[in-house]
DNA sequence: CATACAATATTATTTACGAAAAATGGTATA
DNA sequence: TATACCATTTTTCGTAAATAATATTGTATG
């Protein structure tokens, strides 16, 4: 078991979502692209029009289309993506290949978190800080790369995003789950890492207890760091299991749980 | 003449999602909450059901809603909203007190920018630096609070976060044009700060030229410290003004949704 | 007491038709 | 020739109504 990202059974305007949203992220849809009429992508995908206009909602909202009256259904620029977007970094994390993806999201969480640690320990509530605290001890208490201990670790990070007391750091939670959903799938192929994990995140938590900003922003650095370079060894040893990996994932029909042994 | 946010005509399905949305993001409607039947919503608000579930799924997209059949469409936690959509950004704007809209908003520029400078100076191509040279000429070449110099304020940002070279950032023209916005209808009616502004803002473009990724990252830190010294001491004087502006802004009801106007 | 099953309420989905918006091309007029 | 205007046509937008799927809740049965 471990945990999963969305995948089941879906509403049929969900997959109409997801069949565009891939088609566009992976570049087969390409920005000034025109979808066909509604009524000829919507029998051509099998669906009611409706549905297929649901969808085109969605994407609508997420910035990567735009509808206009008698000139159709555009795919917009990419800097009007809302790239941010918690279904569109999942998305992403299925096209795009792990160390380029991991790249990207890893430059961004050292950017906002070490930020967010600072926050934290400048105007964090107690309730939040608790929160923290609850988090350390759940992930120190729990066994290593198992679903709790990954959920705890998870809960930490979000908690110190909360404590900032800045709605739009806080907001930014699943940017942190995204890159630990990979990271998780990859290292679990390759386990034993992450030793040092516990004491980096307790030193986090002591800083921002202690209220020390700007060792708390320090401390929450080396712990990406640490992070950071742990799934690079990974992503270095497994470049190739990886992306056969990747490719061998064509429908996620088969909902086999954590196992995936010979994709053949 | 001024910048505008999207306020004129909506479609149908737009206008019902904003009248949601600012529900939701006023607290009308709080997390929790279960938002009457499609059948009864929809009539109530006097467009068709389609209509309505359009809006639904937009709203949905965002994170503000979530539907289940035979349960419902709930409102979901603050967590899961999606804070910074560019939309969501705009209906706060509109919603929230000036001041501490700007606080959040600030404080979160103040992490990015700053950032997306250094890794602008450390890796932005050629042709992204050009961009921002481009803005910054066009800033110094027009006059202070033309519309044209407030676009080319906003490109000098975005190239910036474009040459940052990161995706994830770069989507973020959006919160920086949002702030923008709102710094500008502000001193709008009081100007005559903003004297330093062109030399502040050459500053960071000679460090990112020069490819100094410290102090790139320093002349954007002043550059912000300055435009929010700008923008408080405009919120200090017309913190009154301001407010009764933000009450005399109801002109959005003649275009409400099914345009019901006197509903007696 | 628990388990299975049925009733019910709500969203999900399809189908069909008509309205509105906007780009295009043609036509008249200066 | 060029410009303004107008009709045409294509496309999305919006409404309506009927049926399906699904989850909750109540009820009966072992």
């Amino acid at each position: 078991m471990r945990p999963r990202r969305q995948t089941g059974r879906m509403n049929i305007h969900q997959q109409v979502v997801r069949e565009l949203a891939v088609r566009i992220l992976s570049g087969v849809l390409r920005p000034g692209d025109i979808l066909p009429t509604e009524d000829n992508a919507s029998t051509e995908m099998d669906v009611s029009r409706t549905a297929y206009r649901e969808a085109i909602k969605v994407l609508s909202a997420k910035g990567l289309l735009e509808s206009r009256a008698k000139v159709g259904t555009r795919v917009r620029q990419k800097s009007e993506w809302n790239m941010l977007d918690p279904e569109i970094l999942g998305w992403k994390s299925e096209i795009e290949t792990p160390s380029k993806f991991v790249d990207d999201l890893f430059e961004f969480r050292m950017i906002i978190e070490p930020a967010a640690a600072r926050l934290a320990a400048r105007k964090g509530s107690p309730e939040k800080i608790d929160k923290i605290r609850h988090a350390f001890e759940t992930m120190a208490n729990t066994e290593m790369s198992s679903v709790e201990n990954f959920e705890a670790d998870f809960d930490f990070h979000k908690s110190i995003l909360e404590a900032s007391e800045n709605e739009l750091l806080s907001s930014l939670g699943h940017v942190v789950e995204t890159l630990l959903l990979t990271s998780f799938e990859l290292s679990a192929l390759r386990p034993g890492a992450r030793e040092q994990s516990v004491p980096l995140h307790g030193a986090v938590l002591a800083q921002i207890q202690n209220r020390d900003q700007d060792k708390a922003r320090d401390a929450m650095t080396t712990l990406l760091a640490s992070a950071r370079t742990d799934l690079d060894d990974v992503l270095q040893n497994d470049i190739h299991e990886t992306t056969i990996l990747k490719k061998a994932d064509p429908d996620d029909t088969s909902t086999r749980a954590g196992g995936n042994r010979s994709p053949n």
